[in-house]
RNA sequence: GCUCCCUUCGUAUAGUGGCCCUGGACACCGCCCUCUCAUGGCGGUAACACGAGUUCGAACCUCGUAGGGAGCGCCA
């Protein structure tokens, strides 16, 4: 039989970090065991679901390059199929009509828990059997199993067993009319042959009930694998207060999507000591048997030094869009300077993120308006600083070629020019051309603003050493 | 309250009875490299929640305790 897990979000936010990682297992699964990735919107919930949510999703997993291979499934669209199964369960009599208002179920649940009990229906009208009848407070309620246990193997968690006395008869149909989400769940799983259900566990209370459905159903029932959550850095359920908000965020902040993937995978599950996995080998090793019990933390710092990892071995040109993304978000104009990917190239060692690396190129594609007063006094208004810029100036004036390797050795010959060691010469210029005292190497830094500006920027130095 | 789940350095993890007075990684600290900042290299600080038991031997098995989490909806 081939693996088939689907995703199943329901569409009331953007695709947060825990769903992404939710749907990142769901597809590796599939992928590693050679079956399909189906994907199910979950819009039961009338009030709740909206079309950007949706939106929003699909938006995250295409930026992540989850593909799916069926769907996107609505269940708002599947509401003949849920009425026709529940009729037949019905029909069965393995499920019933029951009348209740919400506060008399209110009511019982307080006394169940007065009494020292779990709140829960009482099954009133479960061997009543008082058949259909017109009536607002009408709902259609499973008739569970009343007595043994359900037992199941989590591949995530281990074995798991239930008693059926702790479970109620729950709902099928509200009373509006709408199935509820453990019952649409199980028809929908069934109807597309979900073989492995892969979820968060804040799940894991409702597999028992769902199993008893299936059964009822006189379905195959799935495996289960539950993943733990993700928790903020402190342990608190993560929230918007930790900045973690869509994942698309993470694009606009800097991120790589394949920087996500590779840490969103190891966020619970490992291989060995291994810490990078190309999206190929991540496939090819995961096992869901190997994922963690345990919930985990979300840590910028370790997605930031994988950025950086990926940002240092990509192929720069790879990296140029992504890059021009963020210069044009930074209000930068990438055609006002040198070529990105030449920027890439000199900032690839020394950004963590895109947007930093956007941020730290700034200095070449604006003119030079601020000089920071530290490094003034310290490298421009020192002894060697006015010989050394006007020996700089005269040299890379000179210098016939206009390459890294060009300016490099004017910097190198002016320098020697002036009996002075590298440092002499390299700080004042680099006060000269940045503003500041901090650059990548000073030929890049140099090379990358352009003869013509180098020189007037030179000149300008000059003028606040003295000259 | 009840049910279920979880517990190795600050973090993510390796470890499946002897190879572990726990290994590598991020972060942190120090040193080296060096034109600054980074990158890179080298080194360091730092953990088996606690208590019993099983065993010749336990991070690994069992039980208990403590702490944390989830669920107990006509939400998903």
């Amino acid at each position: 039989m081939t693996v088939r897990t689907r995703f199943a979000p329901s569409p009331t936010g953007f695709l947060h970090i825990g769903g992404a990682r939710t749907a990142l297992f769901c597809w590796l699964e599939a992928r590693h065991r050679g079956g399909e990735f189906i994907l199910r919107i979950e819009d039961t919930d009338r009030e709740r679901s909206t079309q950007d949510a949706v939106q929003a999703i699909l938006d995250g997993m295409n930026w992540l390059g989850l593909d799916h291979d069926e769907g996107p499934f609505y269940q708002t669209l599947r509401m003949d199929r849920y009425k026709q199964v529940v009729e037949n369960l019905l029909k069965a009599g393995k499920a019933y009509y029951a009348y209740e208002s919400k506060e008399e179920i209110d009511v019982m649940r307080a006394e169940a828990m007065e009494k020292g009990l779990k709140p829960r229906y009482n099954g009133y009208y479960r061997d009543r059997d008082e058949g259909f009848r017109d009536d607002p407070n009408r709902v259609i309620r499973f008739k569970n199993p009343a007595s043994g246990s359900v037992v199941f193997d989590d591949k995530v968690k281990g074995r798991i067993e239930f008693s059926n006395d702790e479970l109620d008869d729950l709902v099928l149909f509200r009373s509006d009319g709408f199935p509820t989400y453990n019952f649409a769940v199980v028809v929908d799983d069934i109807d597309m042959n979900i073989s492995e259900v892969i979820r968060g566990d804040d799940h894991v209370n409702n597999t028992p009930r769902q199993i008893n459905v299936y059964n009822a159903l006189g379905a195959t029932v799935p495996t289960f694998a539950h993943l733990p959550m993700i928790l903020g850095p402190d342990g608190q359920k993560l929230s918007k207060r930790h900045g973690a908000v869509g994942v698309m965020q993470y694009r606009d902040d800097g991120f790589l999507p394949h920087a996500v993937l590779n840490y969103l995978v190891r966020l619970g599950w490992s291989h060995g000591d291994q810490e990078i996995f190309s999206r190929e080998q991540m496939i090819e090793l995961f096992d869901i048997g190997n994922a963690n019990r345990a919930p985990s933390r979300f840590d910028v710092e370790k997605l930031s030094w994988l950025n950086q990892q990926y940002i240092k071995s990509d192929d720069p040109l790879e990296l140029v869009p992504h890059f021009i993304w963020q210069l044009r978000a930074a209000g930068i104009d990438p055609e006002q300077g040198p070529e990105p990917v030449d920027v890439i190239v000199a900032l690839r060692e020394r950004a963590q993120t895109l947007k930093e690396m956007a941020e730290k190129a700034r200095v070449w594609y604006a003119p030079l308006e601020n000089y920071d007063e530290a490094a003034v006094t310290k490298h421009l208004k020192s002894a060697t600083a006015l010989p050394a810029l006007q020996a700089v100036h005269e040299h890379l004036g000179a210098s016939l070629e206009w390459t890294v390797e060009s300016v490099h050795e004017a910097i190198t010959a002016a320098a020697a020019a002036i009996e002075q060691g590298m440092g002499k010469v390299a700080q004042p210029l680099r006060v000269a051309i940045t503003g500041t005292q901090v650059s990548p190497s000073i030929d890049h830094t140099v090379f990358l603003t352009g003869r013509d500006e180098a020189l007037r920027r030179i000149e300008a130095a000059i003028k606040l050493a003295g000259g």
